[in-house]
RNA sequence: GUGGCUAUAGUACAACGGCUAGUACAUCGGGUUGUGGUCCCGAUGAUCUGGGUUCGAUUCCCAGUAGCUACCCCA
């Protein structure tokens, strides 16, 4: 700390009073100002798409009551059952820091009469969620989503384009993925199936043969079972009957329709037989958004892909969403269809980096106000006014004295010129222009500037 | 929740059972008190925490914590 003191005893008292030093919780992340550029760019993105597909934007609380989350998401979903924060707050009242969007967003359509509105209510929602996991590549306790909920269209048309916005997100962020879609039906076509599937399992003592979760998902939620990744349950699984199979003629027809509307737009989508979510809300349509290996594109010969086929990268799914037709009136609104779709975006920022996208620095500005001597800045910052106002990409540190200090700055700026005032500019009544690439520098009339720039840079207006 | 790997300045990396823990980049200052990019000089700045072994540990051992990573699960 070089210029902070003036004596030697004022730094003393200031290191005797310097604590210890308290650091971020663990699976917490700082965005830097480096990082910040790729937040937005997919902000931007997501804000644009939203918009021309006649989402609007709302925010939710970030607390909510525990019970919100455990009557929605569900009491056999991990999400709620273990990795939720929650606690007791100083009116004793249990509350929980949100481990996704959907259900807040759906308290908020129900709690502000939403039904009123002209149907469906479509909703664009963007913020952090938390969920007391272990950290990994691309997992964070806290994180951020991008949400869309189409709430009160049963059409399949809605779950058709809510995957479209998704994929469209993903292509023209240059991330190559594929649509993961499957139908898990209505409660009572998937009744039947489950008992199905039930059945399956207790024949040729499948059942014993189970891993140890498996056995435990026999009883508590059996659709489970074809999502295990353990060697032997991946095996009878790809034995037993199909959901899609067992659809009644509602859901089937549902299903097909969206995917007719899913080949019309030529979406590049993949029937998974197994895919399940983990969320207890979702029936009939749902869909996971994966990367698409880089294997697959950059060597498609059939040898080295083959191997690779079954290890489906679950792990790194960028969004996923479905249809939750029952969630609104279980919440204690009026019987409501609703689909909707969640991207976690710290994974889509770790996509765009991988790739290696190029990206425009966004704090690089096109010219610098340096000034010499306090008369000369205190007529730089007058002036910083005008230009910033006039429209002009505008940089300047008016803090430091030394011509040589500002100058630095507005290199690293990469602005093209700087203009300089100091005492003698001042007495003429002019200022000197430098073009920073060939260190021209240029004696022009003070009022001129705006005229001059223009010139050089063209108008900002127009 | 289970396993693997790791832990040294802001960052990226060195090194050593013992003397002043080294380099690069970054930061700050100076060479140049009205001129940036290059160059030169200088300064600031680190062994995660707690135990153990040892005459001596930053180094070896154990535990904790954190980071990375795989699994589970999810976005």
């Amino acid at each position: 700390m070089p210029k902070m003191f003036k004596k030697k005893e004022e730094e003393k008292v200031f290191k005797v009073r310097r604590g210890k030093f308290v650091s971020r919780l663990r699976g917490m992340k700082d965005i830097l100002p480096d990082e910040y550029k790729y937040w937005n760019l997919v902000i931007k993105k997501a804000s644009e798409l939203s918009k021309a597909y006649g989402f609007r934007r709302v925010d939710t609380p970030v607390l909510e009551s525990w019970e919100l989350f455990e009557r929605s998401s569900g009491r056999s979903s991990d999400v709620v059952t273990k990795e939720m924060f929650s606690f007791i707050d100083k009116n004793n009242d249990k509350i929980a820091l949100r481990p996704e969007a959907t259900p807040g967003i759906v308290r908020a359509y129900i709690e502000h009469g939403m039904f009123n509105l002209p149907q469906p209510v479509k909703l664009f929602w963007l913020g952090p969620v938390f969920r007391h996991d272990k950290p990994q590549a691309g997992r964070f306790r806290q994180f951020s989503q991008f949400n869309l909920e189409n709430i009160g269209e049963p059409s399949p048309v809605a779950d058709a384009e809510l995957i479209a916005v998704t994929y469209y997100f993903f292509r023209e962020l240059q991330i190559d993925v594929t649509i993961q879609i499957n139908s898990i039906g209505c409660p009572l076509c998937r009744k039947d199936y489950l008992v199905k599937l039930e059945n399956f399992y207790k024949e040729r003592g499948r059942r014993v043969k189970l891993c140890h979760d498996c056995k435990k998902r026999l009883i508590k939620n059996p659709l489970r079972l074809l999502d295990c990744k353990e060697k032997l349950c991946v095996e009878m699984a790809s034995e037993a009957p199909q959901i899609v199979d067992g659809l009644c003629d509602d859901c089937r027809n549902h299903f097909i329709k969206v995917l007719e509307y899913l080949d019309e737009l030529d979406m590049p989508y993949n029937l998974h037989s197994t895919l399940v979510r983990g969320l207890d809300y979702y029936n009939r349509t749902v869909f996971e958004i994966w990367p698409t290996p880089a294997e697959s594109q950059a060597t498609k010969s059939a040898d080295a892909a083959a191997p690779k086929k079954d290890e489906l990268p679950r792990q790194a799914a960028l969004g996923g969403g479905g249809r939750y037709d029952g969630l609104v009136e279980y919440m204690g609104g009026r019987p409501t269809p609703a689909c909707g779709f969640a991207i976690g975006l710290e994974r889509v920022i770790l996509k765009i980096k991988e790739k290696n996208i190029p990206l425009q620095d966004e704090e690089k500005g096109d010219i610098f106000l340096a000034q010499l001597g306090d008369q000369a800045r205190r007529k730089i910052m007058k002036l910083f006014e005008v230009l910033r106002k006039a429209g002009f990409n505008t940089r300047q540190a008016f803090t430091k004295d030394s011509l040589k200090s500002q100058l630095e700055i507005a290199n690293k700026m990469g602005v093209k010129y700087t203009l300089i005032l100091g005492q003698k500019e001042i007495m003429d009544g002019t200022i000197l222009i430098r073009d920073m690439e060939s260190g021209i520098q240029e004696i022009i009339d003070y009022k001129k500037i705006v005229a001059e720039i223009e010139k050089r840079l063209g108008n900002p207006a127009k």
